[in-house]
Order: structure tokens, then sequence, then C-alpha cells
DNA sequence: AACGAAAATATGAAATCGCATCTTTTGAAA
DNA sequence: TTTCAAAAGATGCGATTTCATATTTTCGTT
């Protein structure tokens, strides 16, 4: 046999190649936070906060969702929407009514005022989607997001 | 003047039309979240949280940063990372050494076990990577990260 | 040098979060 | 029709997170 080195031979072929720059989810995080961040501030100054928000956004789509489903839509854990519906439901944006059919279910409901407050907030996000993806060269950010629909798909399509 | 419509005429010309599925921010952090479901699960069966495992991850790459920058590297806010770091530093994996040219920064560097650890973790994440491009259909996953390269370092540009 | 503003990090306290678990309700099998 | 597992949502509580601010150090002016 030959006495080629091995990739194994040496302690690590990729030593001082950086990982994070060229690792996906790095740049699926990152790229997600760099690119909130200017609406996230919006929002906040709106008197929402972002898990509020993406409720609003979901209700605004489909009014009537089950708490898990809309837990699962918004990002984030059953116990903690739990929660954020009983504040939005105290300031008046939501609303909860048990399921006829299934009594374990409870559907929520933009109220009026929820509704008012999430097209405004819409119109606000459109606008600044448009904004972001005009700043961005030769039409990548639609590129991406036509990407980003059809990974979201497959992704989603395992569940 | 003419009759025509116009589009203000009608109450809302997108009546219907869903608004989350085609924003780009919505396509983002659920894209993003939905692909590090899988992996994030793997950091927790390792002892890990995310937060930790992202510490981790940027050290390896460039040890010795100041607690700012990794806290905004690392996706999480300053004060938190101080105690991240405080937890992590009592298991042995990174530690704290002040800057001897300007004392208020504070350096965070790995221990030999932090160091051990991360490339363990990095293993890990570059086979899951590999694994998940390779299921998405038609090497729409490398498209999307050479897009998501291009794109995160305009958005970083403007900072 | 002395001053004040700004930067880097740490910290106290209140709010929030997540895990485990509880309750209620359903559906299906025996 | 009884029983039992599973599903949906709520909740207690310890841990974490955040916000505002304190502390220490540097830097540029005067």
């Amino acid at each position: 046999m030959g006495n080629h080195p091995r990739l194994q031979d040496r302690a690590d072929s990729r030593e001082g190649v950086p990982f994070l720059p060229d690792y996906v989810l790095f740049l699926l995080a990152s790229t997600s936070a760099a690119a909130s961040e200017e609406f996230h501030a919006e929002v906040r100054a709106n008197g929402l906060r972002v898990p509020e928000w993406r409720v609003l956004a979901c209700l605004s789509d489909a009014d009537g969702q089950m708490v898990t489903r809309l837990a699962a839509l918004s990002l984030m854990e059953q116990s903690r929407l739990t929660r954020i519906i009983d504040q939005m439901d105290a300031r008046g944006l939501v609303e909860r009514r048990s399921d006829a059919a299934d009594r374990r279910r409870v559907r929520v409901f933009l109220t009026p005022a929820g509704a008012d407050l999430a097209r405004r907030m819409i119109d606000k996000a459109r606008a600044h989607e448009t904004a972001l993806l005009d700043r961005l060269p030769g039409g990548s950010g639609r590129e991406l997001k036509r990407l980003l629909r059809v990974v979201y798909r497959e992704l989603c399509a395992d569940d």
C-alpha cells in the first residue's frame, strides 16, 4: 500500500476555516434576526411585543384558530401562548370561544379592535417588506423569498 | 373624467388574500425555526442550551471575543450573555480574561474542555447540515444558502 | 490635568418563560 | 358501557430574560 496521507492523518483538515459563515442554520437565524430587527422595533413602538404581533397576523389570515395550532404558527410554546392570549384578551384584542363540536378546544378570535390593529400593522409590514426587498441588490431579496417558500413548504411537509 | 374604479374604491383590494405565506420576515423566521428544530434537540441532548451552543461555535471560529460582540453574533442581548458566560464559566467551558489594553473590555476564551465540546458539536452540525440540504429538492437548499450569504452580508453592511 | 461624555460590562428587580403536570374531554377498544 | 389512552388547554413554580441603571474605564476637550 502507498503512503498517501489520508484526510484523517492531519488533526483537522478544516483547521482555520471558519464554520459559522458557511453554516446554513447560522445564516438563517442571523439573516432572520437582522432583517426583522427594524420592523420589530416598530412593532414595539406600537405597544405590541413580537409574539403578540405574530398572533394578530396569524388570526388576521385565519381567524378562530385553535390554541395549539396558533402556537405553532406563532413560533412559540403552547403554555406561553395561553398566557399571551390572557393578556391580549385583557387588552381587548382577542377573545376565546370554546368549540361546540369538541369542548377540549378553544378557538381564538380577533375582536374588532384587534382586527383594526392587525390591519394597520400588516400595512406597515407590507411597506417595510417592500423597502427591505428594494434595498437588496439585484433582486436577491425576491429570489430569496421564492426559495424560502419552496424550502419552508418542504420542511413542513415532513410533519 | 371616466368612472373607472380606482383601487382605493374598494375597502381592501387584498381582501381574502393571506398575508403571512408571502411575507418574507415570516418565511425567514419560520424556515429558520423549522430547519433548526431537529439540531437544537440534539444540542439539548448534549447538555447545552441553544445560546450556549452559539457561544461555543462563535468562539471556535474566533476565540477571545468581547462580550458585546459575542452577544451580537450569538443573537442575544448583552446582559443575557453576561449571565450565560457566568454559567459556562462555572461549568468550565469558557473563561473571562480582561483586556490589558482596555480594561473595560472582557474577552471570552474557550477552555480546552470547551474547545473539545465545540469541535464535537460542530462535527454534528456539519453532518446535520449535509443531511438537511440533501433532503431538500433540486439543490434548493444550497441555492438558498448562497442567497442567504449575499443577503446577510448586505444587511450587516448597513450597521 | 480635569472634566464630561461615551463605551463595555455587570447587576437588581420585575416580568416572562418553559417544564412538568393537572383537568377536562374525546375516541376507540374491550 | 366501561375503561383507558390520547388530545387540548391551563397552571404552579423554578429558572431565565429583560429593562433600567450602576460601575469602571477610556477618550476627547478644554
